[in-house]
RNA sequence: GGCCCCGUCGUCUAGUCAGGUCCAGGACACCGGCCUUUCACGCCGGUAACACGGGUUCAAAUCCCGUCGGGGUCACCA
């Protein structure tokens, strides 16, 4: 059997981390058996779903690198893909179980509903649909369809009980009086959620369900439905939530859920799928570090947790520094190019020229930053002129210290002279001056990385020195020396 | 409230089905140290959990019962 899964999103709002990841372990699933991801759009609810959400889930499942087989924009044997477009399969399906007595007709109104649900309440009862659609008389349902009297399509709800064989939960029974005559056709004969998946899944051949457990007690519905149908029942398997720190369901409250959020925030695109991976899922005891290769390799729903689990920001920090450091530097700086650019430190037509250069400062910046866009405040003072430099009150400090300018001078002349060869090099050089003139290696470093960055942290020094080059250094070592020879003249970094 | 699910460090989890190798292992975070020109990285170490109560057993995180706690769901939403 080849393995058919899809990913079915509302596009009522946009993709969100549980989402996700409900699509990430079906990608996976796909994609490990050889088999088939579907993207069908559940756009029933013509209120609340838009295009552009449609757009915004596109978007974000194809930044996860999540690529359907049949879908959106790429089509398939099995469209149409958005439900909206598919009203015609529903009815006759819907007549067909009228017909056999599988569904009936109910002219309740939601008003009548309502007040019904609250005398149960009131008696102390739970509150539920009473079948009152099941007791017209035939004669009295022909009159009200003559009167054009509004009405539901409801599915009758067989005795007995239903068996759920979940792939994660278990084996779980219900009795099928839990479950309501629900409404398969509206008044306005549009189908609901629990009719068509039915018919979309088998339509689209789906082998295997996969969604989060808050779909759990649908999955009896359409269990049943399916069953009235006379389809073949998929594989379900459901998937713990995802909470946020309060151990509730994630939604807006919680902060950033939209996985765009995390894209515009500058994750890498692997650092979030390794993240959402190991929420509810884990290969063993030893690893965390999973590319997406190893992933469709060692995913399995057996491994999947049957608890929910909370949502940590910290850890998704500490995978984006790891997919930072573990990126090769001529990659992270075509990422990192657009981020420059955008914080008005490099112009667009510059990057190519300077290509080697950038390389050079994204590599010693590598090690110090998890998120894109952490980057360019880190370098500001690589694209400054030596007159637009300033200064941290801290380096200030460095550089007012008890001969710092005699060191500065001292390490003016042998810059001049250097030949600039490598970071090694330079390193050398200043440490063999050091030796010569019995300064404190540090004594020299301080002062000399606060006169070139203004700052009191950074990349190693002798990576400043040589992405600055000889002439920017002699110049911010000029300007810092006649800074201090005036007092306290220093521009003062705002922050 | 009914029904259903879940309950191991603060968090993600391994171990639970096949009881002993678990006075519970890893990771994030936190704390300390090392490395070092700073920060970061890296390395080493530390604090920290089997929800509770009974039972079964020579032996229970693991099996059984109960309690408590948490969550999901009960729409003419999906």
């Amino acid at each position: 059997m080849t393995v058919r899964v899809r990913f079915a999103p509302s596009p009522t709002g946009y993709l969100h981390i549980g989402g996700a990841r409900t699509a990430l372990f079906n990608w996976l699933f796909a994609r490990q058996h050889g088999g088939t991801f579907i993207l069908r759009i559940e756009d029933t609810d013509k209120e609340r779903s838009t295009p552009e959400n449609v757009q915004v889930i596109l978007d974000a499942l194809r930044w996860l690198g999540l690529d359907w087989d049949e879908g959106p924009e790429v089509g398939g044997p099995h469209g149409p893909y958005f439900q909206s477009e598919r009203t015609d399969i529903y009815a006759p399906h819907a007549q067909k179980l009228l017909a056999e007595g599988k569904a009936y007709r109910c002219f309740a109104t939601p008003e009548e509903l309502e007040t019904m649900r609250e005398e149960q309440k009131a008696r102390g009862e739970q509150p539920h649909y009473d079948g009152r659609g099941l007791k017209h008389t035939p004669e009295e349902v022909e009159k009200m369809l003559a009167e054009g009297k509004p009405y539901v399509v409801r599915f009758r709800v067989p005795e007995g009980s239903t068996v759920i064989d979940d792939q994660i939960k278990g084996r779980v029974e219900v009795q099928n009086s839990e479950v309501d005559d629900f409404i398969l056709l509206r008044s306005d004969g549009s189908p609901t959620y629990n009719f068509v998946v039915c018919i979309d899944d088998t339509d689209m051949g789906i082998t295997h369900v996969i969604r989060g457990d808050d779909h759990f007690t649908n999955a009896m519905k359409q269990a049943l439905m399916i069953e009235a149908l006379g389809f073949e029942r998929p594989v379900y398997a459901h998937i713990p939530l995802i909470f946020g720190p309060d151990k509730k369901k994630l939604s807006k409250r919680h902060g950033a859920v939209s996985v765009l959020e995390y894209r515009d925030k500058g994750y890498l695109p692997e650092a979030f799928i390794n993240f959402l991976a190991l929420l509810g899922w884990s290969f063993d005891d030893k690893q965390t570090l999973f590319d997406v290769p190893e992933l469709t390799a060692k995913f399995t729903l057996e491994k999947v947790s049957k608890s929910p689990s909370i949502f940590d920001l910290d850890k998704l920090d500490w995978f984006g520094g790891e997919y930072v450091r573990q990126k090769p530097a001529p990659e992270l700086t075509e990422l990192a190019i657009p981020v420059l650019v955008e914080a008005g430190l490099l112009k667009a037509e510059e990057a190519q020229g300077r290509r080697a250069w950038l390389e050079k400062l994204v590599a010693a910046m590598q090690p110090r930053f998890r998120r894109l866009p952490e980057l360019p405040e880190m370098v500001t003072y690589f694209f400054q002129g030596t007159a637009e430099l300033d200064y941290e009150e801290k380096a200030v400090q460095k550089l007012e210290e008890e001969g710092a300018a005699d060191r500065l001078t001292v390490y003016r002349e042998s810059l001049e002279s250097s030949s600039f060869e490598s970071t090694e090099t330079l390193e050398a050089e200043a440490r063999a001056l050091c030796e010569a003139k019995d300064i404190k290696f540090g004594k020299l470093v301080h002062p000399v990385r606060a006169a070139l960055s203004g700052r009191t942290q950074g990349p190693g020094l002798f990576d400043i020195v040589y992405l600055l080059g000889k002439d920017e250094c002699l110049a911010r070592i000029d300007r810092a020396l006649k800074l201090i020879e005036q007092g306290s003249g220093f521009p003062i970094q705002a922050g």
